[in-house]
DNA sequence: ATGAAAGCGCTAACAT
DNA sequence: ATGTTAGCGCTTTCAT
């Protein structure tokens, strides 16, 4: 009855349940026989450790608690690459979901409640009084948002660099006239519209802002803004991919692309990827940044000291909205 | 040091411990004046239980184990909603992700080492004779995937009123020529292409089934052997939103839409919702699948029988790719 | 290398 | 209504 305990292995193996434990968690102190016959024993009955019970029963939970928005497919990709960053620090990860339904400061609270021993929160956007609040009963990393609060980490993408490749892509393909599609007051636009800027003048050319927004709407709107206001430039960079999606969805009434203009997004999102899109973007390096806010998470706890803003520089995803001007 | 036992708030409030669980369970057997007391100590101290010894302290987890891609949308909509479902049934939610890195049954695996009662798996692409054997040690509610596997229960959309759905709606609108952009051998074509053929003939009209599948290439495919086959038709059904976006995109150069041709899509999902998009298309009840999802699993852990194949009715999302033939 | 025994922080059955 | 006591299934000293 009940799934077999460690009791059960001991007993078949005919040793105490302490080595049963010492095998399991491959410490040192068992002979290799021993070893091999608890493992038989164990498979024999289907055993596997219970988890709550090693939880328990540890100083500590080797745990990192996730929260993510269960909508934002890169959350989906950075959560993927922080299974494998945390096993191979040989941790494991207790996930919390955030949708409009379930806030932020519930999903924290129940990662609390497993007593993970760090928190690593995607996008979050608890207020930095909140994370400072966090930060100070244990380790708490902030990824993919920039902000400033005591004692909170962050790792992020270098955008300021990601509008530079951008850029240096189109200049590498002979563009000269090249316009930038604002994200307005978007977290990153920023640091996007100055890199942008940067490396226009450092080729001493004249940098042009269109004004624009996060969305496909407010794409489609900065495209009639720029056959007005940038009626001759032959490519554009464009804040984020859904704005660029957008965008196009308008352009491409009035212009071939990329023959008569060549368009880059940013992010690498699902749909950039898209066989009828196949938008020219900026990546986030998403294993990095897992890596990074893995390793900053056990740094804390090492008692280590951290970078606390450490910025990853994305790649850029050559497709078939660029090309050389005509 | 560390957070606050049970055992500090039993002390701060002059009680024993078992009043204090007894208390944070709130379970009866305790004085309002007592009640509040303690609830005032844990409070002071920041006390806040640890789930962990809770879970290993009690027989039943009342934990729900759910497995989910973490890249599927939809995926995340079914989540948000067996939180909720979940919690209304007393239950707490365990998440374990599947990604390309990170297989199915890994996944499982952790959520059954935390001694979860059920599971529900979402889209799982486990074969039958895998999911039987797993239902044979607790609950298994497959959700939105028709399997037959002995002792597993299934919840899922009712595609045959889905597609009916969709042909009802350009019927009322006028619609006598409608076509079938079909979905190939994806799960939930046969249904699809059933309930658009029955409500067809149910209203004396040719069907004319395109053949498709479910990407945005085989949606662009299709519009082209649509216009060859099809030239005289008013309206589509298409499987599902991708290859209707993908069908949108090649058509537009030919049709416009909805004014020479109506065109809905299936699932509503995120991209069918872009305002330059603004798809029609037919939406899977998630806080139903949800709900039923959680229900079934409840039921069979109380020994009650289930209907091991259970099908939710889908509702229709008018937007405006459709509209009265011209 | 192996085993005995004491927790980990709760829950739950029982006694008062 | 309140307290006592024995687990839950592991990990982790500490002996042997």
């Amino acid at each position: 009855m009940g799934r077999p305990t460690m009791e059960d292995v001991a007993a078949l193996a005919g040793v105490s349940r302490a080595l049963v434990s010492i095998v399991y968690r491959d410490a040192p102190g068992a002979s290799d026989a021993t070893r091999a016959r608890v493992l038989a024993a164990g498979a024999e009955l289907g055993y596997r450790p219970d988890h709550r019970a090693r939880l328990l029963g540890r100083t500590r939970t080797r745990l990192l608690g996730v929260t993510f928005d269960v909508q934002a497919s890169f959350h989906g990709d950075l959560v993927e690459a922080l299974y494998t960053a945390a096993e191979s620090a040989g941790y494991d990860l207790a996930l919390s979901a955030v949708a409009p339904s379930r806030s932020e400061s519930r999903a924290v609270q129940s990662l609390l409640d497993y007593r993970c021993e760090a928190l690593i929160l995607l996008g979050p956007t608890l207020k930095p009084s909140a994370l400072a609040a966090l930060a100070e009963s244990q380790p708490t990393v902030v990824v993919a948002r920039k902000v400033r609060a005591p004692g909170v980490d962050v790792v992020r993408t270098d955008d300021t660099t990601g509008s530079r490749l951008a850029v240096e892509h189109l200049l590498a393909l002979g563009h000269t006239k090249i316009a930038h599609i604002d994200g307005g007051k978007t977290p990153g636009s920023p640091e996007r519209r100055t890199g942008y800027r940067n490396t226009m003048r450092a080729a001493r050319l004249t940098p042009l802002i269109v004004p624009g927004g996060p969305t496909e709407d407010e794409g489609a709107r900065a495209a009639k803004t720029f056959l007005d206001d940038a009626p001759r430039a032959t490519a554009v960079t464009v804040f984020n991919d859904r704005s660029a999606v957008g965008f196009l969805d308008i352009i491409r009434q009035s212009r071939r692309v990329p023959d008569e203009l060549s368009v880059i997004g940013y992010d690498n999102t699902t749909v950039a990827a898209l066989s009828h899109i196949d938008l020219t973007t900026i990546a986030q390096d998403t294993p990095r940044l897992a890596a990074h806010a893995t390793t900053t998470a056990l740094a804390r706890l090492a008692g280590t000291p951290t970078t606390p803003d450490q910025t990853i520089p994305p790649t850029l995803i050559p497709r078939t909205t660029t090309g050389p001007p005509r």
